[in-house]
Parts: C-alpha cells; structure tokens; sequence
DNA sequence: TGGCCTTTGTAACATATGTTACAGAAAAAT
DNA sequence: ATTTTTCTGTAACATATGTTACAAAGGCCA
C-alpha cells in the first residue's frame, strides 16, 4: 500500500490537495464514520502537507515541539526512547492510517517523548494545530473522532498499567487467556508469539514460557505450544492474585 | 471548603442553577481561564445537577454507563478496582475541583472501569454529555480545556508506564530525584513520604528505603531522613540502566 | 532436500523485590 | 506533657523474574 517509485529524499514535498490520493485514510481514527468525499471538502480550505521519509530518517526529536498532527500514510514508523544515560529503547511501531502522539498536540507537555522514526520508506500527512481546530470547527464528525482517538489512547494505557502493576506474569497470562473464556471458547490458538506476549506484558520471553508451564503443570491449563486448552477457569481467576 | 451543615443521604439534590456558589470551580483544569462569570453564563442554559453523597457512599459502579461528566465539587472520592478474584484495590484519591473518568466519556468503552466511593462527605457536580458537547460548542476555551486534561492524563499515564516498566526502584529514585537536579538543586528536601513514593512507583514501602540507602552507601547520594544530598549525579544517571 | 531463521522448551544461576516483623524517631492529636 | 499515630530504618527470609545459554521443533525459501 505505499508508494515505492516516487524519490525519496530529505527534502519535503508539498502537495496542495492529494488528499483524494489515499482512499483508505476513511479508515483512520480520525475520519471514521466520514465519506471519502467529506474528507476532501472538509480538507479543502485547510493547510496540510503530504511528506516523504525514506527508510531509517527522523521525522522527529524528542524534545520537538507538537504544534502539528502527524499521520502515517503508507510504511510504517516507530517511537524511541531515549533515557538519561543515552540508551535507546523502541517504545512502538505505528502503522497506517494510525496518528502519532495525539496526547501532545494538546496538554501540558507540549514536546514530543520520543524520537520517530521510519521503519521503512514512508509517507506522513501532516496537519498545523491551527488547521486541526478548523477542522473541528467544521466538522463535528472529527472533533468527535478526535476525542475518541484521544480517550482510547487514555483507556489502552490506562488498561497495560493495571496489567504492568497489579498481577504477576502467571496473572498477566491467566488474564489474557480469560478474556478467550469470557467469550465461551475453552480451546485457544495463541494469536501471538510468546516474544509478543512478552513484550505486551512488559516482561522476558523466557518468563512467560515458564509462566504458561507453571499453569501447565498446575493442571490449570493444558498446553501445546499456541494451542492452549483451559481446563481450570476458576483456578485461572485466583491466580490474578 | 465544604458544606457540613447541610442533610446527607441516598436521595439526589438537584440545584437548578448553583454553579455560582462554587466559585474555585475557576480552578478546575475544565474551566481554566474562564472567570466565573463566564461559567455561570455558559452553564445558564445547559442542564446540570449538584449531587451530594454522604461518607463511604458509591457514586458509580464499575460497569456502569459514563454518559455523564462528574467533577468532583468538595470532598473527596477514590477509585477502586474489583478483580476478576473479587478483590478491591484502591486505585487513586480524586478531590476538587478535579472532574473524573475524562477519558471514559467519550472512547471506544463507555462504561467506567473502577467504582467511585466518597471518602467523606461531598458533592459532586454531574453534567450530561449532551450538555457537555453544547459547551463545547458555545465555548472553545472549555473544549481546549477539555482536551488538555484528557491529554494530559495520557500524558501521566505515560510517564507511569515508563516509570514501572523501564527502570529498577533504584532507577526510578534516581530519576526522581535527577528531576530536582535538571532544576539545578542539588540539596533536596522530599516532598513525599516513603509511603507516597512507593505508591508512586507502583512498589513496596520498605523498597524504597532499601533503594536509597543503598544510593547512599554507594555514595551517589547523602540521604538523611527526607533531605537528600545529591553527589554523583552521573552515576545517578548510570542507574536508570 | 538442505540450509537458514524464528519460535519454543528448558535449565542453572544471579538478583531484585516482596513479605513480615520490630524498634526507634518524628509528628500529630489529646 | 502524654499519648497515639504515622514515618523511618533495618533485618531475615521467600520468591518472582531476569540473564544467559543451548537444543529441538517448526516455517520458509532456494
């Protein structure tokens, strides 16, 4: 889905109204619920810019001021973070149509936490605050959109806190596997490796191997690699501690 | 600053048009910059209620619908979380003029995730969403308001997250107190108890103390009850790992 | 088929943190 | 001034998790 056989460079390319050009952007966050057309109109008397990255460039410092909202077009895009000693740690990758650190264009802290950076060759649409408030102004479809964007980002973090906080890894992995219960389904295919489990939990990947075979072993499940039968859901429960 | 004289009980009071005799409403971060005037006039036409509950009274069940903003008048409320064992955890102490669950009001999950009992005796002002939007719209100030405290609360959230998943207790004494250092003050007194700290930190009371005394004996800093030396602030930055 | 890469299973060991407990110091209440 | 409560300092011990390492299994590709 992006665009491979345009030149990539540091330069910035300004593209008056090409919004048309990217029809799936209806399924971004923030234009949900809006026809590809009310796009267009609404974008028609706003300021934005499509910008080109190529593979492995900044598209912003941490520390840069958030005085524009990003979105990721085509490629994809991760956050950094940088600690006091100077050591480098992947926070995220993002992907399109997602907007990128929402919680900043408003709100105290108004500098980017991260560094951006592009996974690949990438194209970012790139809204001034001011446009962003037109935008709103206009459309309440977006403000609307926005807000949602905005709260979900807040109950996500909200939800991985509790999970970073309150449970131990065998908790972390009775809790996800009962959300599979909670939906009737008693025989599990892992939808993600233990890497991702582990790096959803906030843990090591060898932790939640261990994890899944204390369970195992404690007959609360049965498990085979990604396949996973749940055989003891009250068990399960008492182990969020 | 709140009203004890007045008959607490299950029943709702409804006050027509009372905003006025909240006058540090001013200070809550959703009507930031506005005088009070301004509030009393954006709120002459928009329905709202004063609610009053007495000590240890639920406000909300977790579960319930958030179709409703509640900012917390006088008093005091806190949230506690059930899990699915059935335990109760305190999550956090809400007091005026702070409104809460900002994030719950507009987002993909509209129930509210923790219950809300009062701690003592207050009064809650309750606002529909409908009426909120109205504001919104009558108002920009208290939509940019608005959006600055759900981003901000993200952005808390954030921070959180980095603090519990990305360093060790020393690690986060460290950027504790690198914090005062950044502001060139290397003589600390804390603002905090050891108990707040590690409610803080998501960590354990006597941790906390483990963690500064052994900053202490490895020089990096001079602690002597809550006033801090900082000496090594390198090898402070070297703990965040 | 064979080679390469990713994923899984597991182990031994080190270590950070929690748990529980108690005593003295400081602060608050009476 | 005395009591009571909260805070701090510290200890011994238990345990969860990280670290490192390696081998086997599965997927992918050439």
């Amino acid at each position: 889905m992006y665009i491979s056989d345009i030149f990539f460079s540091n330069r910035l390319y300004f593209y008056p109204n090409m919004i048309h050009d990217y029809p799936f952007l209806e399924k971004s966050p923030l234009f949900r619920g809006l026809t590809i057309e009310e796009i267009n109109s609404a974008f028609s008397d706003v300021h934005y810019q499509v910008k080109k990255y190529s593979k492995g460039q900044m598209v912003v410092s941490a520390g840069d001021k958030v005085d524009r909202l990003l979105i990721v077009l085509s490629g994809s895009v991760k956050g950094e973070m940088i600690d006091f000693s100077g050591k480098t740690i992947k926070i995220e990758d993002i992907n399109p149509p997602m907007p990128l650190a929402v919680a900043f264009l408003f709100g105290k802290s108004n500098t980017f936490p991260v560094n951006i950076i592009t996974n690949e060759d990438s194209e970012l649409l790139v809204i001034p605050k001011e446009s962003i408030l037109k935008l709103f102004q206009e459309n309440k479809m977006m403000l609307l959109n926005f807000l949602n964007a905005i709260s979900n980002r807040s109950q996500f973090l909200s939800q991985k806190i509790k999970f970073l906080n309150f449970t131990t890894i065998k908790g972390k992995i009775a809790n996800y596997l009962l959300q599979y219960a909670s939906q009737g389904m008693l025989e599990v295919v892992l939808d993600k490796s233990q890497n991702e489990l582990a790096e959803l939990f906030g843990v090591t990947r060898p932790s939640v191997g261990r994890g899944i075979r204390d369970l195992h072993n404690e007959g609360l499940i049965e498990a085979n690699g990604k396949k996973i039968k749940l055989i003891d859901i009250q068990g399960l429960k008492e182990c969020l501690k």
